[in-house]
DNA sequence: GTTAAATATTATAATGATTACAAAAATGAG
DNA sequence: CTCATTTTTGTAATCATTATAATATTTAAC
C-alpha cells in the first residue's frame, strides 16, 4: 500500500545518471564559464543531489571535503551561474534563497513541517491575459505539509477542523 | 487601437468602491484585531490601492499624511496581518516582501523595468501529482516587461534576437 | 618552464531589510 | 479617574548577502 503510493509520488527525484566532473567541466566550458575546481563541486552539488539547497547548505557540505572553501566562494559562484542563466533562483520562502539546475518549467513544493523543497509537475497552466507582456521567468511555488509530515501532524489538522 | 488595446488588459485594477475607514475598523474587528489608527491606516492602504506595496513603500507614504509613525509600527502591523491571514505575503523578488490583502487566488507579474507588480488572473492549472499533500499556499509569480516597457527596449530586443 | 596578466578565492567589513527590545503613549474596563 | 493591557516608538541587534582588498591560482606568451 505504501510502496504503491510511493511509487505514484515521484518525489526529490535524482537523476538517472550522475554527471561526472568531466562532463561538468565541458558543459561549463561551453557555457564560457572557466571550471575551476571549487565552482565544479558547487555546480556539481546542485546538478547531482537536486535537493534545491541554500547556498549556505551548499558550504555545509562542500566544507566537509574542501575545507579550505570560503563561503563568499560558494555565494561568488552561485551568482555566476544565475547571471550565465544555467540555474534558476528559488524565492518560496523569504530570506531564504534556493538554487535550481533544473531549468524546465516546473514548480516547487515546501513543506513547512520538514523544511525540503520537492519539484512538482505542471500539465496545464492558461493565465487569462498576458497579451504583449513578456515574460522572461516563472515560478509556481507551493508550501503546505508533505505526507509524511501530515501523518505526524494529524491531531493538530484534525482539532483545526472543530475549532 | 491602443485604446482598444488598454481595454482588454486589466491592468492594477482598483476596486470598484473604496472602503471607508469605518468599514475597514469593522473588518478588522471582525477578524478580532483591535483597530487602532495606525493599523487602519496601513490596511486602508493595501486595500484601497492595491499595489501590492513593500513596507517600506507604505512607511513612505503615511509619513506624509501621519509624520510620527514609526517605520516599525508599519512592519508590526503587516507581521500582524500575515498572523491573522487577512493579507498574503508575496517573494515575486528576493529581499522585497510585498504585501497583498486580496487573498483570491491569483498570480503577479513583476515588470523588471519599472518595477510595478501586476495581478494576473489563472483560468486552470493542473499539477500532475499532489495526492496527499496538504498543500496551504500557492503562489504563481511571473516576471519580464510589460506592454510599455518593452516598447521603450524594442532596440534591445531586437539586438538580443540578432545576436 | 618563467613570467606577466587575468581571474578566482579568501577573510573580513559593510549593507540593508527585518526583528527584538525596552520605554513611552494610548486605549479600554471597571 | 485609575489600573492593566495593548500599541507605538526609537534604537540596537540579527542575518543573509555583497563589497572589498589582499592573496593565490590559472592562463597565455615567450
Amino acid at each position: 500500500m505504501i510502496t504503491k503510493m510511493r511509487a505514484k509520488t515521484k518525489l526529490r527525484k535524482k537523476p538517472d545518471k550522475l554527471w561526472s566532473l568531466d562532463e561538468i567541466s565541458q558543459f561549463l566550458s561551453q557555457q564560457g564559464i572557466r571550471p575551476s575546481f571549487h565552482r565544479l563541486k558547487v555546480f556539481e552539488y546542485l546538478i547531482n543531489e537536486r535537493t534545491h539547497p541554500t547556498a549556505d547548505e551548499i558550504y555545509e557540505v562542500l566544507k566537509k571535503e574542501i575545507p579550505a572553501i570560503s563561503r563568499a566562494t560558494v555565494y561568488n559562484n552561485l551568482r555566476l551561474f544565475l547571471e550565465k542563466q544555467i540555474v534558476q533562483l528559488l524565492n518560496v520562502e523569504k530570506n531564504e534563497a534556493r538554487y535550481d539546475a533544473t531549468l524546465s518549467w516546473h514548480g516547487h513544493f515546501k513543506c513547512l513541517g520538514c523544511g525540503q523543497v520537492y519539484d512538482v509537475g505542471i500539465e496545464s497552466l492558461k493565465l487569462s491575459w498576458l497579451d504583449n507582456y513578456q515574460v522572461l521567468e516563472k515560478h509556481l511555488d507551493l508550501k503546505g505539509l508533505c505526507p509524511s509530515c501530515r501523518e505526524r501532524n494529524k491531531f493538530k489538522e484534525q482539532e483545526g477542523l472543530n475549532g
